[in-house]
DNA sequence: ACCGCCGGGTGCC
DNA sequence: ACCGCCGGGTGCC
């Protein structure tokens, strides 16, 4: 794949890779460039079952060239340009010949069929997958019988020899191509391959890259906008440029990037296609900020800033006039959209008002200005209530955190899976009604209402951000469209003006045919928060994602990391920016030319980007100043000796389990035992925190291989839920990310549970298991909690400390002693852990509170807002199980956190760091890692070193097959336990 | 003439 | 299509 390209093709994209690698070592030392120069990285593993190899364009060599003919010009309607490129489409039902190659342009019409003799040769090659064939066609216009086409022949190298041996037999050979196309239309690479394309030097490459983001002096990207009164938070600087900039995008005409107009034409400068309609404007974009810069405050000031047709939205008195047009703040570039222009030209608007008249401020809360009311009383769009009496100030009515009681999310998912969804909504105060929809109004008015679709993680970030950041007395509306009881009347949907739902509700919705309020719906705005999940095309999810409909389209992507240059493709077909919703032409147009090193591609790929694109990162400067400047973090390792009992029991423990484990390995059984090894390894490092964490002892662990399948299944669950509930943050081995609904199986291997039912369903009827091989049903897998509630610990054993909390509590007393309101974070991946050093805190005196997976989204909330809050009696100690909370989680009221056992993932480390060094940190952060000396613990932090080592970018490593996968699980075991 | 030639009809797959 | 191709009409000069 993309991977195997980028090593065989232009060395200075290698570089580009193995750059990248490196930086993305340091976190710290990300650049805005990171985001593009990853493009390479290819992140699935098992590939042949997840993409199809025709969408594998990546790998594919040009084979040669031919001219042809397309002929029946004048029996279709779609046109072609001079040198306008073609889809060749085929078309086996034709009644004539089920040889037939259709023909069409840019838009999806057909222009005609590719001549027969050349069809019947073309049609076992297109069948077969041989090879891609793409037309570019050299003199379009004006033909009206037939037209010539140039046919360029794209596949892999092993089918090269096939495609000519095909094509001779038709009398057909294919050569190098007339040098006037243009060159991505033909590729750069046909004369040599990856050799001619145009070498850049690292620094022009990197330079380019640069330029793209830090170089911000566009005026769009740097005029800053004060928000509408309705946000109640003062905007940073770079917030206010993405609220400038998000705005004036949304109120733009301007045409998307590659059309111009020419004479009565719009033209495509990519693909040469032109049509008389005026492509639809790009109204949004993608805001691909760092973490940490407030993406999610952007968007709510957003929200409320270009409310309506370019008004904020309506705050105070403002709010309670009847059947009257809010005339307060304007923003924007005040350019009626186009629904706006049609309305206008409706002629039932005559007084609607001048554009001087928008301008013209109107105070809001200013309610003598009757005359001036009354001019305004034709328009359209009011802000009314349905109540006669709306006139009394409003409550706050975003009141997530008691108003609705979200619980674990856990529950929820698995509520909506079984059935029964549950319901939360930010519910009005009794006696005050919804204002009137504004899409209920003439057709031709704007839809309402914004649609969010976030991860369930950040469900809850999102209202609480709304709680924090719209003023008070502000009526918004908003409607979270999750659970059981969510009402699926797309006419309450519409009346909202925010509604906020998950991806996986989306897909549900999506696959109702009855029931689908998501996609009935017409959206004024539609923002996907970490909009890097639909980045798999052929995922229902993405699909579910990419039909909503809505006027103004956002994505917000915090982590570039994620993103390719192949999932980008998915966010500009989100945003509908023609042509790229065909995958084809982006491909043709973007992406080869990229990969093959081909600069016009390169500078094609900088201008979109930069089009649509605002990143700022920590790094980004305004006026010479850092746009964030995050105090320093440091991070120090804390070696911890065991006492004697406690280094006796880890020793007779390790023995025991290296036995069991070597065992294994001479069997060859590593991996069908791999639930029996994870769970000696979670021995073990429970033991480096507390003895009392280990309740059994491991002979009871390992697999006797006897039993009735039931007793074998329960036992596995058993084990599995030690495994899971200690917070061992396996990545899903295929698609390499954190277990996202995880299952097991009965060999004992744990996937998210989409990815392995993807690999069933493709292998079906003999799935095997991707790691091991062993046979799979859909049936055995058994889904895991990820976080079991407490039942492991030995309630009646007395209390005592260990090594590790006396070394916690030694640091704690220090620091209180030092300065006694500094606060903590004390984070571990057991959550019995962290019950046994509330014991601790409680005899020292700490006030603490806690956040773990098995607390209602409620309490999780009051336990944050406890733990930030600047009182005097609030907690100092915040207990933090590893995994709680989503990205968004803020915790910056601390400025230390003690890391009590090492993760698996170097990368769930580091975000849990971030949790408190981020965006309101205002002191220097200082973190602690506890690690047991001559344990498992240090074999753990040497794993880490591997796997940033690995994600830094091994050179010239390609990406690991599934077996290497295998193989390098099996030596990471083997490190673990010193075999 | 089992041809050539003429000129009208016709035209994707 | 200002082509090619088809097939009917036609047939010394």
């Amino acid at each position: 794949m993309s991977w195997r390209v980028s090593m065989s093709s232009g060395s200075s994209w290698r570089f580009l890779q193995s750059a990248q690698y490196r930086r993305t070592g340091n976190p710290s030392l990300l650049s805005s460039s990171d985001f593009f120069l990853n493009f390479e990285i290819d992140d699935v593993i098992l590939s042949d079952d997840s993409t199809s190899a025709e969408e594998d364009f990546d790998s594919l060599v040009l084979f040669g060239s031919l001219r042809g003919n397309v002929v029946g010009l004048r029996y279709y309607t779609g046109v072609v340009n001079n040198n306008e490129m073609v889809a060749l489409q085929r078309e086996p039902n034709n009644q004539y010949d089920r040889n037939a190659v259709k023909v069409n342009n840019i838009n999806g019409e057909q222009v005609g069929h590719i001549k027969k003799e050349l069809a019947a040769a073309l049609s076992y090659i297109m069948d077969n997958k041989l090879a891609r064939v793409e037309g570019v066609v050299p003199h379009g216009a004006n033909n009206a019988f037939t037209m010539p086409v140039n046919l360029n022949f794209w596949g892999k190298p092993e089918n090269k020899q096939a495609v000519l041996d095909r094509m001779k037999i038709h009398g057909y050979k294919l050569g190098p191509l007339p040098a006037s196309s243009p060159a991505f239309a033909s590729g750069p690479s046909f004369k040599a391959p990856g050799l001619q394309a145009v070498q850049m030097t690292t620094e022009q490459l990197k330079t380019e890259f640069d330029k793209m983001f830090e170089d911000l002096k566009e005026d769009d990207k740097t005029k800053m906008l004060e928000p509408s009164k309705a946000v109640g938070t003062v905007l940073l600087p770079h917030q206010k440029q993405a609220l400038s900039w998000m705005v004036s995008r949304e109120n733009s005409n301007n045409l998307p990037p590659f059309w111009e107009q020419r004479n009565k034409f719009y033209y495509n400068t990519l693909t040469n296609f032109a049509e008389k309609e005026k492509p639809e404007s790009i109204r949004g974009g993608i805001l691909a900020d760092d973490m940490g810069l407030g993406k999610t405050l952007s968007v709510i000031a957003l929200i409320l800033t270009n409310f309506h047709n370019g008004q904020p939205f309506p705050t105070g008195k403002s709010r309670q006039l009847k059947k009257e047009s809010y005339c307060g703040e304007m923003y924007g570039e005040s350019v009626p959209s186009q629904k706006q222009s049609k309305a206008k030209n409706k002629g039932k608007n005559e007084s609607l008002m001048s554009r001087k008249d928008k301008m013209d401020p109107c105070p809001s809360d200013n309610s003598s200005s009757r005359p001036k009311r009354e001019q305004h009383r034709k328009v359209k769009y009011t802000f009314s209530s349905d109540s006669e009496d709306g006139g009394e100030s409003i409550p706050r009515k975003i009141k997530a955190s008691s108003a609705c009681s979200l619980q674990d999310d856990n529950q929820f998912a698995m509520a909506l899976f079984g059935g029964t969804p549950i319901t939360k909504k930010i519910s009005k105060k009794k006696g005050t009604t919804i204002p009137k929809t504004l899409s209920s109004g003439p057709s031709d008015e704007l839809p309402r209402t914004t649609l969010i679709i976030c991860p369930l993680s950040v469900l809850s970030n999102w209202i609480d951000q709304f709680e924090q950041h719209v003023k008070p007395d502000v009526q918004l509306n908003i409607y979270v469209y999750y659970g059981p009881e969510r009402s699926k009347d797309p006419e309450v949907l519409s009346k909202q003006d925010v509604v906020l739902t998950t991806y996986t509700v989306v897909t549900h919705d999506y696959g109702n045919k009855s029931e689908n309020p998501l996609h009935k719906v017409k959206w004024l705005r539609v923002v996907l928060d970490e909009g890097h999940t639909i980045r798999n095309p052929n995922a229902q999810q993405t699909k579910a994602t990419l039909s909503i409909q809505a006027e103004r389209r956002w994505v917000l992507t915090g982590t570039p990391i994620q993103n390719s240059l192949k999932d980008l493709w998915s966010l500009l077909s989100f945003l509908k920016l023609k042509p790229f919703t065909e995958r084809e032409w982006w491909h043709r147009t973007i992406q080869r030319p990229v990969t093959m090193g081909d600069q016009g591609g390169l500078s094609r790929l900088q201008s979109l980007i930069k089009n649509i694109t605002l990143r700022r990162t920590k790094t980004s400067k305004i006026k010479g100043k850092p746009v964030l400047e995050l105090p320093e973090r440091k991070v120090f390792i804390q070696r911890i000796e065991l006492s004697d009992e406690e280094r006796h029991v880890y020793n007779s423990m390790r023995d025991e389990g290296k036995a069991i484990i070597s065992r294994y390995f001479n069997e060859g059984t590593v991996l069908a035992h791999y639930a029996d090894v994870l769970v000696v390894l979670v021995r073990l490092r429970q033991l480096c925190c507390h003895p009392h964490l280990v309740s059994s002892t491991l002979s009871s662990v390992a697999s006797t291989g006897d039993g009735t399948p039931e007793e074998l299944r329960e036992k596995l669950v058993n084990k599995m839920k030690i495994v899971l509930s200690s917070g061992s943050d396996e990545e899903c081995a295929i698609c390499l990310e954190s277990l996202n609904m995880p299952v097991i199986t009965y060999c004992a291997h744990v996937f998210c549970k989409p990815c392995i039912c993807q690999v069933i369903h493709s292998e079906q009827p003999n799935a095997k298991c991707p790691l091991c091989r062993g046979n799979i049903c859909q049936e055995h897998l058994v889904e895991c909690p990820e976080e079991e509630p407490e039942s492991l610990l030995k309630q009646e054993q007395k209390w005592m400390s260990s090594s590790k909390i006396n070394a916690l509590m030694y640091a704690l007393t220090e620091q209180r002693n030092k300065d006694p309101r500094i606060k903590s974070i004390i984070v571990s991946q057991f959550t019995n852990f962290l019950s046994l050093i509330e014991t601790a805190l409680r005899e020292s005196g700490f006030i603490f509170t806690r956040l773990d997976g098995s607390m209602t989204q409620k309490k999780r909330t009051e336990a944050i807002q406890c733990f930030q809050s600047s009182d005097a009696e609030s907690p100092t100690i915040m207990l933090l199980s590893l995994k709680a909370g989503g990205v968004g989680l803020n915790l910056t009221a601390a400025s230390r956190l003690f890391l009590m056992d090492p993760a698996w993932n170097p990368a769930a480390e580091e975000q849990c760091f971030d949790r408190c060094h981020r965006l309101g940190q205002t002191k220097e952060v200082i973190i602690t890692k506890f690690v047991v000396k001559d344990s498992v613990e240090e074999n753990m932090l040497k794993i880490q070193d591997k796997k940033r080592e690995l994600a830094a970018g091994a050179f010239g490593t390609k990406k690991p097959t599934s077996n290497e996968m295998k193989q390098a699980r099996i030596a990471e075991i083997r490190t673990l336990v010193d075999l």
